[in-house]
DNA sequence: GTTCAATATGTTATAGTGTAACAATTACAA
DNA sequence: TTGTAATTGTTACACTATAACATATTGAAC
């Protein structure tokens, strides 16, 4: 579960990183699919923060013999991580989030807090499921889905944020 | 309704487009907002089509004194348009759709067909309240959800398309 | 261990999306 | 009429993303 809701205040965050990677790695030996240096530095940079981050963000963090590396870098790694469930896009950020499931396939609802910036993901099967049926009932056929929602996570809302 | 969902081939689009145009210009009114050339412009060119369509895709479809708009004009007109319930954004395109409910207040789940690119919107209570469930047992606050759904309309399933 | 195909990298250039900033103008109400 | 808010005109630029193509590396088959 590491970070799959906001971190709470206390959460060891050199763990959950730690633990994510390993998962990763897991999981990309599972498929045969190989974890780059490229790919394991954006991983890594997209781990390092609760946040969702720009890919020219995450090119600035990345020391690559010296330069920054080219965007075209940044995008085939973030492709990779993408397709294989390491990372989701966030399309109304233009950014990207690590993702520490990508064991299980899921299509999770994104929660994004406008306060603090950080982002989660969050499971719900009731989403999918009434998103799957209003479909149905028009005759379309679904085939990836996409929910994103704004607000304030718990944390910023109990202080008060607007 | 006019447009909601994907339209049938018999649709005519002639009065569909001449309906929502007048839909937009009430509900202005109403609001005592301005529906000014530039504005009007850019609404049309999204009532042309059920397609979604980029700025600059509208932009090249606008004679604005014989020249091309500039992206601001664009930008402005599509800001006010969304802002006002009469156009939506689809985040996983960068690009805009009309929509022809700006009187009610909705939070429509966004359908794109993959094949014949056009898009619809269908409103599904039951996608709403599950997403406010699954937030608040995280004790998120929502405040503006984005659901897209990739897929194939019922036309183009029919038809069999991949 | 050589060869082959598939995968991944290096690099440059460019396409596509969206805003900042500020001056000038217009609309409308006091 | 005069002031204020909303809108427009314009230039320039920032951010996001992909195309194209040459090179190199990997790993499996022989």
């Amino acid at each position: 579960m590491s970070h799959s809701l906001f971190p709470s205040k206390s959460h060891d965050h050199d763990a959950c990183r730690k633990d994510a990677l390993a998962n990763a790695q897991r999981h990309l030996a599972a498929c045969k699919a190989r974890l780059t240096p490229d790919r394991q530095a954006v991983l890594e940079v997209l781990l390092d923060s609760h946040r969702a981050q720009g890919a020219y963000e995450i090119m600035d963090q990345i020391d690559w013999r010296g330069r920054r590396p080219a965007p075209a870098v940044i995008y085939r790694a973030l492709d990779f991580l993408v397709s294989h469930g390491l990372a989701h896009k966030i399309e109304s950020l233009n950014a990207f989030m690590a993702c520490p499931h990508a064991d299980h396939a899921h299509k999770p609802m994104i929660m994004i807090c406008r306060d603090c910036t950080q982002v989660a993901e969050f499971e719900a099967p009731s989403i999918g499921r009434a998103i799957s049926k209003a479909a149905k009932d028009t005759g379309f056929v679904p085939d990836q889905t996409t929910v994103e929602v704004t607000g304030l996570c718990s944390t910023c809302a109990a202080r008060g944020a607007a």
